[in-house]
DNA sequence: CATGAATGAGTTTTCATTCAT
DNA sequence: CATGAATGAAAACTCATTCAT
């Protein structure tokens, strides 16, 4: 089979567009990120046929490296609001832990060209989220509002919550914590 | 800033920026701005002297615009959960009113080459929040958490909001209200 | 107006290509015509938007230029053999004249990028003929055979003798006569 | 040409090339020949160290396909016309039935890069005509004209048959015998 | 020998910016 | 000041060729 395609340059090359992205923004030349990842210009195209698949393959790679992190160790019999706390967790944690990671990925998110595939299949990684929905539309958890908008709110103080703890990583426990008290009185009936 | 040539002609610009980034993305190029605005290639480099400065301008601009979306009306008299909903409503109205110029101050705030200056003016812009932020320190309104968390807690969550807006805009008016409901559920004591 | 796009320039570009395709054939990259035009890289650009469009632009051109000099002095009250004999020496004369030009033209025709707007605009330059094949139709001057068979023998028989004009140019005269005697013998009744 | 390593494969390897070049020109890639013939991008140059030597070569196996499907069946014993019909046929209906072959033999003449070598053995390929030439020296068969001429007059009115015959092989038989009177009547003597 | 990943020079094209008119 | 042609430094991508497996 001669040489294969090896796992580790596809992964080093991935790393070095997180990097070279968080520093310079997506428009950052293809050169630079094959530069960082000591590999030949033309084989980042090997590996990834446009500079558009590599942001999108990019961009599913973090997600999945994200959702990996809010579900390790999930507690599937507890109660919705530790499950959500775990999640919440392991979002943020993720985040201040991957602060590059977390800024390409705003990024991406702006950037418009996401194809539908990638879309779909990140969306799906994130599909324990809907049994912590029925269960918690079973027992009235929540106030009165669409399901999708409680996420979107999760989402985006969760967000909101690593800006704070990627700059003052000495308050990170805090902010974590503050941000969840915020989100869960903000959504939980009574 | 000096005086501008002519100011319609400086609005057009900032207006055609607005419409193209928002459809292309900040790497979209000057020529088809000044092509939008219907104004030469040139004119646009004597109005901005380069294409960071235009974005600069044209995030002061729509910061400015926004701003005064939220202060026009401003019940000072009222109470803070009055003040503050009056401000949410004036933010997510002028997201709702104003997509493109919302999608690119988003872009924006993600690109990377914004001046301290500008990002100091705009701040300033925001200088009645303060005076809010004294008042419900005085009067203990919000749960045990930095003035700065809220502010953020509030802009990420009418962001959030202003995409369901964007997206339903016939239910507009329930997700603004719950949208404001869950923050301030969130952030109030007790 | 400012600076209008200069006829010169553009002719210098096309007169630059004719050269370089010749040397190097259309492969030849466009940053060897630019700069045997005197001009910037990116000037070519603003003339020909892309390299096929400056490919069939410069066809066009040689074609034009070839029909010009094939009706110049054109005896339109002459019999047929006077002047299909004139049409045949402003071919091969041109061809000697401009060796590179017939070359680079060879090289269009087996190049597979024309479009069909400028194969037609290049038949219409030779719509002339047409009124030849008209009187020698009536005249029943020539043998029986389609027309345009006849004007593909009498292009392959005059191309043919132009590489030997090329190669022999001090016997160019005699070439020129015996390729038409050819042709005539070949084509003509009786 | 040393001993290849696979007769077989270096047979594919000549194949696909004829049918890519004719489909995407000489620029096009080795990859896709390569593809095209089932064999491994690097395995073409075990075969043809360029791909400069694999388009000589190219032209030396189109050729020598060319004159044996000219000079099988040759009737040695036959008068001039009678032989040089016999040629004549063989080389139209050669290019009938392999259009790709013909297509990119022209192809290959106006490219540029035949080596002298390549162009001497092919042109001694042809050496049986030599013996038509003095027979027709000898018999003052022709007009007067330079025997390379009235070789290249076949050859430039054959391929303009064949185009004939590409386009409407519903009636080959007919421009055949039309294209080889042409020639026939415009060389012969009287 | 066969394979196909790796390479990096080379290609076309874009675009912010300048400047002659 | 306005104009838009001119510029040339990138940028993304291609491809003949090499070479480790």
């Amino acid at each position: 089979m001669a040489k294969p395609k090896s796992e580790d340059k596809r992964n080093a090359i991935l790393a070095a567009a997180t990097q070279v992205f968080a520093e310079r923004g997506l428009s950052a030349p293809t050169a630079a990120i094959s530069s960082e990842a000591r590999v030949a210009e033309g084989s980042l195209f090997t590996y990834f046929k446009t500079k558009d698949e590599l942001i999108n393959a990019l961009y599913r790679t973090l997600k999945l490296e994200l959702s990996d992190a809010m579900m390790s160790g999930f507690p599937r019999k507890q109660g919705v609001r530790h499950r959500l706390e775990h999640v919440w967790n392991g979002y943020v944690d993720w985040g201040s832990a991957h602060p590059e990671g977390q800024l390409v990925l705003r990024q991406i998110q702006v950037w418009g060209g996401l194809t539908e595939e990638v879309k779909a299949a990140t969306a799906a990684a994130f599909g324990e989220f809907d049994r912590i929905a029925e269960d918690a539309a079973e027992q009235r958890v929540f106030r009165d509002m669409p399901m999708p908008f409680i996420w979107a709110a999760l989402v985006s103080l969760a967000d909101m919550t690593m800006e704070f703890t990627r700059r003052q990583p000495e308050q990170a426990a805090e902010y974590r914590a503050q941000g969840f008290a915020l989100f869960w009185a903000g959504v939980a009936r009574k």
